[in-house]
DNA sequence: TCATTAATGTGTT
DNA sequence: AACACATTAATGA
């Protein structure tokens, strides 16, 4: 695949003509990212949009005990970052990448310029924030008011919706997630979420892959339990 | 493959 | 929910 190509998967830049893909190659080019190496960070934040071609990068903060939380995980095709007149979290986030990841770097100057030629993409920026916001009210919602079980359900719910892919009857997470990482996600212990995937796996709602440690959910039984709740 | 480290399951408080 | 501890899985030399 080439640099183009992954450019043109971009949500923020998917119906953009070739041109402006080309215009956009030329001020960011692609780079490599290793599996842990953090992006950005409260200590040391990058100003600048970023365009996730390939990969995955997890966003989260840090609590005042130092535990970490999840915000949320971007898969290909997604766009993160921050400069002074918008961003696409909060502050103190880190970025880190979960597996070796091929990013574009849009600085804050190229960036505005290329925004004010192109209107339609600053309403497409903004469609996407206000799809990110939405999610976010909606998990802070299952937060707020869930059991375990309820956000487990939810937050796995939106993981295949994202990173699922169909294996059979189940849906296989294409992602390495730790009991650990499912718990700061939801801000339980990861006791609880052990306990949780158990008393799932007994119901048949969830199931093991191929790799033992990869999730597989039964979305028509997830949404039965989901519903009697 | 085997030793070491990481993740998970579970009982107790 | 926190902790301790046994068991099991993943990693990498």
């Amino acid at each position: 695949m080439n640099k183009l190509w992954y450019l043109s998967q971009i949500n923020l830049m998917e119906e953009l003509p070739l041109e402006d893909l080309k215009e956009i190659d030329r001020m960011a080019p692609m780079s490599k990212t290793p599996k842990g190496t953090i992006i950005s960070s409260p200590e040391e934040p990058q100003p600048a949009l970023y365009l996730l071609k390939k990969g995955k990068v997890r966003l989260y903060k840090l609590n005042r005990e130092g535990k970490e939380f999840t915000l949320g995980i971007l898969g290909d095709g997604n766009i993160f970052g921050e400069v002074e007149t918008f961003s696409t979290g909060t502050r103190d986030t880190y970025v880190q990448a979960m597996e070796e990841t091929l990013l574009c770097v849009l600085n804050k100057k190229d960036l505005e310029e290329f925004m004010k030629e192109r209107p339609s993409l600053a309403i497409k920026l903004i469609g996407i924030l206000t799809e990110r916001l939405r999610e976010a009210e909606e998990m802070l919602e299952n937060l707020a008011y869930g059991s375990v079980q309820k956000r487990l359900l939810y937050l796995l719910s939106k993981l295949v919706h994202n990173f699922g892919n169909r294996k059979g009857v189940y849906w296989e997470l294409d992602l390495r997630l730790s009991h650990q990482d499912l718990a700061a996600m939801i801000g339980a212990t990861r006791e609880t979420v052990s306990a949780t995937l158990s008393e799932l796996t007994r119901q048949g709602v969830i199931a093991k892959g191929r790799n033992k440690r990869d999730l597989r959910i039964h979305l028509e039984k997830m949404q039965s339990v989901m519903n009697r709740e």
